[in-house]
RNA sequence: GCCGGGGUGGCGGAAUUGGUAGACGCAGUGGAUUCAAAAUCCACCGCUAGUGAUAGUGUGGGGGUUCGAGUCCCCCCCUCGGCACCA
């Protein structure tokens, strides 16, 4: 590396944030600094690609965004130095409502808005010292980027993948726009308040239940580097039942004399062992038969209505009480020929199976409920076999009760004749599958759970009036929106030819930047321009589809946008090309937990189509996954005479403690007195946020990245605290002015010489240096909050050796300490390394090589080893290094604290961990 | 209800995974410096008793394993998150 004159000028006394930091960026800039290339030569151990979910440009960073990034730019930071190539790019998730609501509030066009906010937050990004390789900066809203959107859409078109159908969705007349289940509230438009109604559209869906069970399988199996929780939840989404759909034959006949359903009502169950508990059927207030019950009887029909009251979201229906009317119309059981009346149940939905259940109110709670409320009768069909242990013995002392006990009085066991049904018991046990047996079943009886299903499920075939099925709780995603602000869907309607879709030449299908939504619908649908076109396959009049895509399309592919941002193959543009193959699949992907069902299924969803294409070769697109954790703060308010409350900033707040010093309120300036809500989310609801920009400003970006690090894991949530900024930022100080005082000695002196130390020099360097270890220990975990303590334990080892003391140590603490604080901090170490000289003889920090620990200065001369008698600590006792097992359990029985606390009994056992403590057992 | 996290001083949190609990920081107390304040530096800082040396006690609660448990096992409580009339 050749020598460059320091850029940097004379070194200053004090700490001055502003220009270390200007000074660095200008530098990282011009130099290019943070540009990552293929198989860099200068990075031996290969490549490591980690990346921040991309965020949407809403104005300006926000404290969540500074504490994801710098959990990242730790991390290619410290990896760099260890020899790896690594990868951080950045980028914008452009499209979106909250751009459309901005236009129609400030009348500007969501083009120009958007662009704006990123010049912005990109220029945050920069002031917070982020390693960005902006070279491979992309922005969804970018014809550049979206052309790929579309051309994939119609590959999978082509393939079936996606497809279009009809969809019932929330319609908001005003407005004139479909609304997501969130943005209904009570029933109407949350920003029009108008009733919402429900509407058929015909929309776009893309087929990810295809992909159920391999998503579900590796969720399970093939991410070992994603969290537990972060499984369970995509688990829980995709949802997974197996069991048995069947038919209720029956001859019920819709007004035209026709057999509704060919004479079949399906159902179905996980629960197939319990058929022979049937005594009632339950339909959806919009099944067929439940139309046809309310078409054959008048008086019928509003009751079924009133059943479809509510709201339609899962957490709706759950608060609903369990309600239903019977129809007076009788289905076959398909086993035993019974006669079993159907009834219409709130309960039941028609989105979900085919919109029917059987009623076995003894082994299951809603149909329990129901036939409790309706006096339906209940059969039991499943008993725990005698001395079967009971799950939960309510009644009994708590003790569990002993498998195998025939006397085991809490075991349900078959009940006697006439013996009225225990609703008690069967609350413990009617969920056990693996261990009831069926009675009352006929030839099923005495089987268990698994055998039972089989031979239910074997009979039902025989007749052919069922098979065993698997169902998912996934839904295909429906990718339609009738918005202006994101990526047309490129298909083109014919009057002749239908739909058909824009060839590849033609793509991008340009999106008009110019409209100004103002809320009365889709601008796209009354701009001539874009809809009129000529039909790709018969050349007449035609006209655009004027639906966009979701913008969950955007964010499913774009970290393999970042690894070939101008892809190309054979020299014709491409979606992505053979650096897809070199970075990914990605590293270490970085964001909050709110996006681990949608965005993180999606992406691997569409990873797996693009592999199922042949445009990529691996499964799954993120191997390691960090849910960085929420930001939290203190939360004050006046109540309003209204009932409501007035948010007050935390800023703005004089705390006052109750006795055991917990916040309970707090006073403004002109004296009145604010009442405390709590902790909660930043945010601007509460008026809780913490501004980066007003950090940046006051203390600099180091100081917020060291905050945002040392506050807590990288995964905890984390509560705001002014006065550990202040800790943050005296750090730093005494960072600097340790540097300051002792730049003369540090800039000439030579290497340690161990022979010439005395003890308490030895002693720092062993506490440097075992400091050291604990930290790489920590950077290789990804524990950043004690990255940062092991710093300032460095640091308080190193300032007890004054200036002129140990020109040497002074040299090799700083060097040390500057590395390893370096991710962290860049700005400051950066400009402390080149004011040290350091740069001249080991070129820039941000290539420096990573500190080990020198072996020599862990060894000590002498340990202190915890004494214990009987496993209580009494004392320490010191040894030569050397001293063997033998010498150890000696030392220990010889001291004073043993014969004290011994009571003069002689040891049985002496215990030794070597290194650690001695343990003597009298 | 089921599933997954978590519970450690006044506060944020550590404890290299069974070996001195409370590192590091914040707040607090006392002192130095200062005309004064800020800043900085030094000392103390889990709880109880004691002037003190010290003793006892202590990681949500109760049991257990072990020479030794914040850490492992069993039961319970609380809390955060996910799913949920999913048949």
């Amino acid at each position: 590396m050749r020598y460059e004159p320091p850029r940097f000028p004379a070194m200053d006394s004090t700490y001055n944030p502003k220009t270390v930091e200007a000074t660095a960026q200008t530098h990282w800039i011009a130099t290019d600094a943070y540009k990552a290339v293929e198989h860099d030569p200068r990075f031996p151990k290969g490549k490591y690609y980690a990346c921040s979910m991309l965020p949407y440009p809403s104005g300006k960073l926000h404290m969540g965004h500074v504490r994801n990034y710098t959990i990242n730019d730790m991390l290619v930071r410290y990896l760099r130095m260890q020899g790896y190539n690594v990868l951080m790019p950045m980028g914008w998730d452009a499209f979106g409502l909250p751009a459309e609501n901005a236009a129609m509030k400030g009348k500007v066009a969501p083009a120009a808005w958007t662009y704006e906010n990123i010049r912005t937050m990109k220029s945050q990004c920069n002031a917070l010292g982020l390693a960005i390789d902006w070279s491979r900066e992309l922005t969804t809203c970018d014809p550049a980027y979206y052309k790929w959107n579309q051309w994939f859409f119609l590959k999978m078109l082509e393939s079936g993948v996606a497809y279009r159908k009809t969809q019932i969705v929330n319609w908001d007349p005003v407005d004139q726009t479909v609304l997501a289940n969130e943005q209904v509230i009570d029933g109407r438009g949350w920003r029009s308040g108008a009733l919402v109604e429900k509407r058929e559209i015909p929309g776009y869906y893309m087929n990810i239940t295809k992909y159920a069970e391999e998503l579900l399988d590796a969720t399970l199996h093939k991410l070992p580097g994603w969290s537990d929780r972060l499984r369970t939840i995509q688990e829980n989404w995709i949802g997974k039942s197996e069991g048995v759909r069947f038919a209720f034959p029956h001859d019920i006949k819709d007004a035209n004399g026709k057999s509704i359903q060919d004479g079949k009502m399906y159902v179905f169950t996980t629960r197939a062992d319990t058929i022979m508990g049937v005594t009632f059927v339950a339909v959806a207030p919009e099944h067929p038969l439940a139309v046809r019950a309310g078409e054959m009887n008048p008086l019928l029909a509003p009751k079924i209505e009133a059943l479809k009251a509510g709201g339609t979201t899962e957490a709706e229906l759950a608060v609903k009480e369990k309600e239903g009317v019977a129809t007076g119309l009788f289905v076959t059981h398909p086993l035993t020929g019974e006669q079993v009346e159907i009834w219409v149940g709130n309960y039941v939905l028609i989105t979900y199976g085919d919109g029917a259940v059987m009623g076995v109110p003894a082994h299951d709670e809603r149909d329990f409920a129901f036939a409790k409320k309706y006096n339906l009768p209940i059969k039991q069909v499943v008993a725990l076999p005698p001395g079967g242990r009971v799950p939960k013995a309510g009644e009994g002392d708590g003790a569990p009760s002993p498998v195998g006990s025939s006397t085991n009085s809490l075991s349900p066991t078959l009940p006697p004749g006439g013996r009225e049904f225990s609703t008690h018991a069967w609350q413990d046990w009617y969920g056990n599958k693996g261990e009831g047996i069926a009675i009352s079943s006929g030839s099923y009886d005495g089987l268990k759970f698994a055998d039972c299903v089989d031979a239910v499920a074997n009979d039902l075939i025989a007749k052919k009036l069922g098979e065993k099925k698997t169902t998912f709780r996934l839904r295909d995603w429906g990718i339609s929106r009738q918005r202006y602000w994101g990526t047309p869907i490129p298909v083109i309607h014919c009057d002749d030819c239908g739909v058909v879709p824009v060839p590849e030449k033609d793509l991008p299908v340009v999106l008009p930047e110019h409209h100004i939504p103002d809320g009365s619908g889709n601008p796209l649908k009354h701009d001539e321009a874009f809809i009129n076109c000529a039909c790709p396959k018969c050349g007449k009049p035609a006209r655009r589809e004027t639906d966009t895509m979701d913008t969950f399309v955007d964010s499913a592919w774009y970290y393999m946008r970042y690894a070939s941002p101008d892809a190309a193959i054979n020299g014709m543009p491409s979606m992505v090309d053979s650096r897809n193959d070199y970075w990914m699949p990605m590293d270490q992907y970085i964001g909050g937990i709110e996006h681990a069902v949608l965005h993180l299924l999606y992406a691997r969803f569409w990873t797996k189509a693009m592999r199922d294409m042949g445009l990529l070769k691996f499964d799954e697109p993120f191997k390691r996954m960090t849910n960085h954790g929420m930001l939290l703060n203190h939360i004050f308010y006046k109540p309003t005479d209204k009932g409501t409350k007035d948010y007050i900033p935390p800023t703005d707040v004089h705390n006052t403690f109750d006795e055991k010093g917990h916040i309970n309120g707090g006073t403004l300036a002109d004296g009145s007195r604010v009442e405390y809500g709590g902790i909660g989310k930043m945010g601007k609801s509460e008026r809780n946020g913490v501004d980066p920009q007003d950090l940046i400003d006051k203390y600099g970006a180091d100081t917020a990245r060291l905050y945002v690090m040392f506050v807590g894991g990288p995964e905890d949530p984390a509560v705001w605290s002014d006065t550990a900024v202040e800790g943050a930022m005296r750090f730093l100080r005494r960072v600097w002015t340790y540097c300051a005082d002792r730049s003369g000695e540090i800039a000439s002196a030579g290497a340690v010489d161990m022979n010439s130390l005395n003890a308490d020099l030895k002693a720092t360097r062993f506490e440097l240096h075992n400091t050291l270890k604990q930290s790489n220990f920590d950077y290789e975990r990804q524990q950043y909050n004690t990255v940062v303590s092991a710093s300032m334990k460095m640091l308080n080892a190193l300032e007890t050796v004054k200036p002129g003391v140990s020109p040497s140590i002074s040299r090799e603490g700083a060097s040390i300490l500057l590395r390893t604080l370096y991710p962290v901090a860049p700005h400051i170490t950066c400009q402390l390394w080149a004011d040290l000289g350091f740069e001249k003889t080991e070129g820039e920090l941000l290539n420096a090589k990573w500190p080990q620990p020198d072996a020599a200065a862990l060894v000590q001369d002498e340990l202190k080893l915890v004494l214990q008698v009987n496993g209580k600590t009494r004392g320490e006792i010191v040894v030569p290094s050397s001293a063997d097992k033998a010498a150890i359990e000696a030392a220990a029985a010889a001291s004073p604290d043993v014969a004290k606390y011994g009571e003069g009994r002689t040891p049985k056992k002496i215990i030794v961990v070597p290194g650690r403590l001695v343990n003597v057992v009298v």
